[in-house]
DNA sequence: ACACCGTACAGTACACGACC
DNA sequence: GGTCGTGTACTGTACGGTGT
């Protein structure tokens, strides 16, 4: 047999023959044995001889085929080895967001452990289907959905599903105690700062401006997680007398250091002033802080400011941030775990930690 | 022009045959 | 009877052929 000129994976049999892509069926062609041979020679070892692997092996190499191809496979085995997170927000805004960021970490972590890969997907598209959505084996959806049809298209498949800060009722969910954990940073400001009380709150209205949210919107059974944490706030204000008025209460529909500086220079130029801050997300919290500084008020002698996430930067900042650490990159870790074990039951609740420092 | 049907595609999984 | 290798059904989609 006269060996075929080989050029970038085509196999030209003549100059006027059209070239022969290489796949399963004309590598096995070449070499004389079936399709099933040689894909076994690359995934099953050991149902045929090392002698017969190992020459298959050689000669596949020097046709230049590097292996069975990965689309044709999944096609088969209707597996893809990805998982998909599917995000709330903009893919451009999630990779920015440092909690967000935390938490992809933690999932990817996992899923390299396992052989396994991830999936980006924004949930703010308004396609009607994504050929995206049909790839992923497994789907963790991050946040409240944006895009219920696509939810619906993704439970319809039947593929294993689980939320993280989100609940819905027919999915398991991974979340922290979002209302206990407002509560008890809301109650230790409190404790260290008489005065007036603003909340700088992160989603809490449909508006995609900065504003003051309505006296008929402060009380809501929604169920999103910044909801929980306005409750949360409320109930340490009602157990410690303090007042929370709805005009108290900024809505900031970004967790951006933008809208943040707008919130935050609105609440700190009101009189009277709040002497007490507190802030639905991290970033939000240093952007006040950073107002706070431009406007000569000192923290914590004049203003006391607690955040809620717990990102390193809360840290390194001066003075550093009172928070609560959610542990974000954990919750990843444990929500790709339990997606990839298949065992999902009940609604996981995590720990979270007030962290005391230098703000309040 | 449109609907419908059959086949090819690439690879896997499993049943089965050949051979020592 | 065990080992090795083969034949074939199967997957979802695209495309070509055929019939209306």
């Amino acid at each position: 047999m006269i060996k075929p000129e080989l050029k970038q994976g085509v196999m030209a049999v003549s100059a006027t023959e059209k070239p022969k892509k290489l796949n399963l069926k004309t590598v096995a062609s070449y070499l004389g044995v079936s399709v099933a041979t040689v894909s076994n020679a690359y995934n099953r070892p050991d149902q045929l001889s090392p002698e017969l692997r190992q020459r298959i092996l050689l000669q596949c190499a020097e046709l230049g085929y590097d292996g069975p191809n990965a689309a044709a496979r999944s096609l088969r085995t209707g597996r893809s080895g990805i998982v998909a997170v599917l995000l709330s927000d903009t893919l451009e805004y999630s990779v920015s967001d440092p909690v967000a960021n935390q938490f992809i970490k933690g999932v990817a972590e996992v899923l390299q452990e396992h052989g396994m890969d991830m999936l980006l997907l924004s949930g703010r598209h308004n396609t009607s289907s994504s050929s995206a959505e049909a790839v992923p084996d497994a789907f963790i959806l991050y946040g409240a959905p944006s895009n219920p049809e696509q939810l619906q298209r993704i439970i319809k498949s039947g593929k294993p599903l689980i939320t993280v800060d989100c609940n819905l009722d027919t999915v398991m969910s991974v979340n922290v105690d979002n209302y206990a954990a407002a509560q008890r940073i809301a109650e230790h400001a409190f404790k260290k700062m008489p005065g007036k009380v603003a909340v700088l709150g992160l989603r809490l209205i449909e508006s995609d401006r900065v504003c003051r949210i309505q006296p008929h919107e402060l009380y809501s059974t929604e169920q999103a997680i910044s909801r929980r944490r306005l409750d949360g706030y409320l109930a340490a204000a009602q157990e410690q007398g303090r007042e929370l008025p709805a005009n108290a209460v900024w809505h900031i529909p970004l967790n951006t250091h933008h809208f943040a500086l707008v919130a935050a220079r609105e609440a700190l130029t009101q009189y009277p002033r709040p002497s007490v801050l507190l802030c639905m997300s991290d970033r939000i919290a240093l952007a006040a802080m950073a107002v706070a500084r431009e406007l000569g008020i000192n923290i914590p002698d004049d203003l006391v400011v607690v955040g809620f996430d717990g990102i390193e930067e809360a840290e390194r900042f001066y003075p550093s941030l009172t928070t609560i650490a959610q542990h974000s990159d954990e919750k990843g870790r444990t929500a790709a775990r339990i997606l990839l074990s298949g065992d999902l039951g009940t609604d996981l609740v995590m720990p979270s930690e007030l962290i005391i420092r230098q703000s309040c």
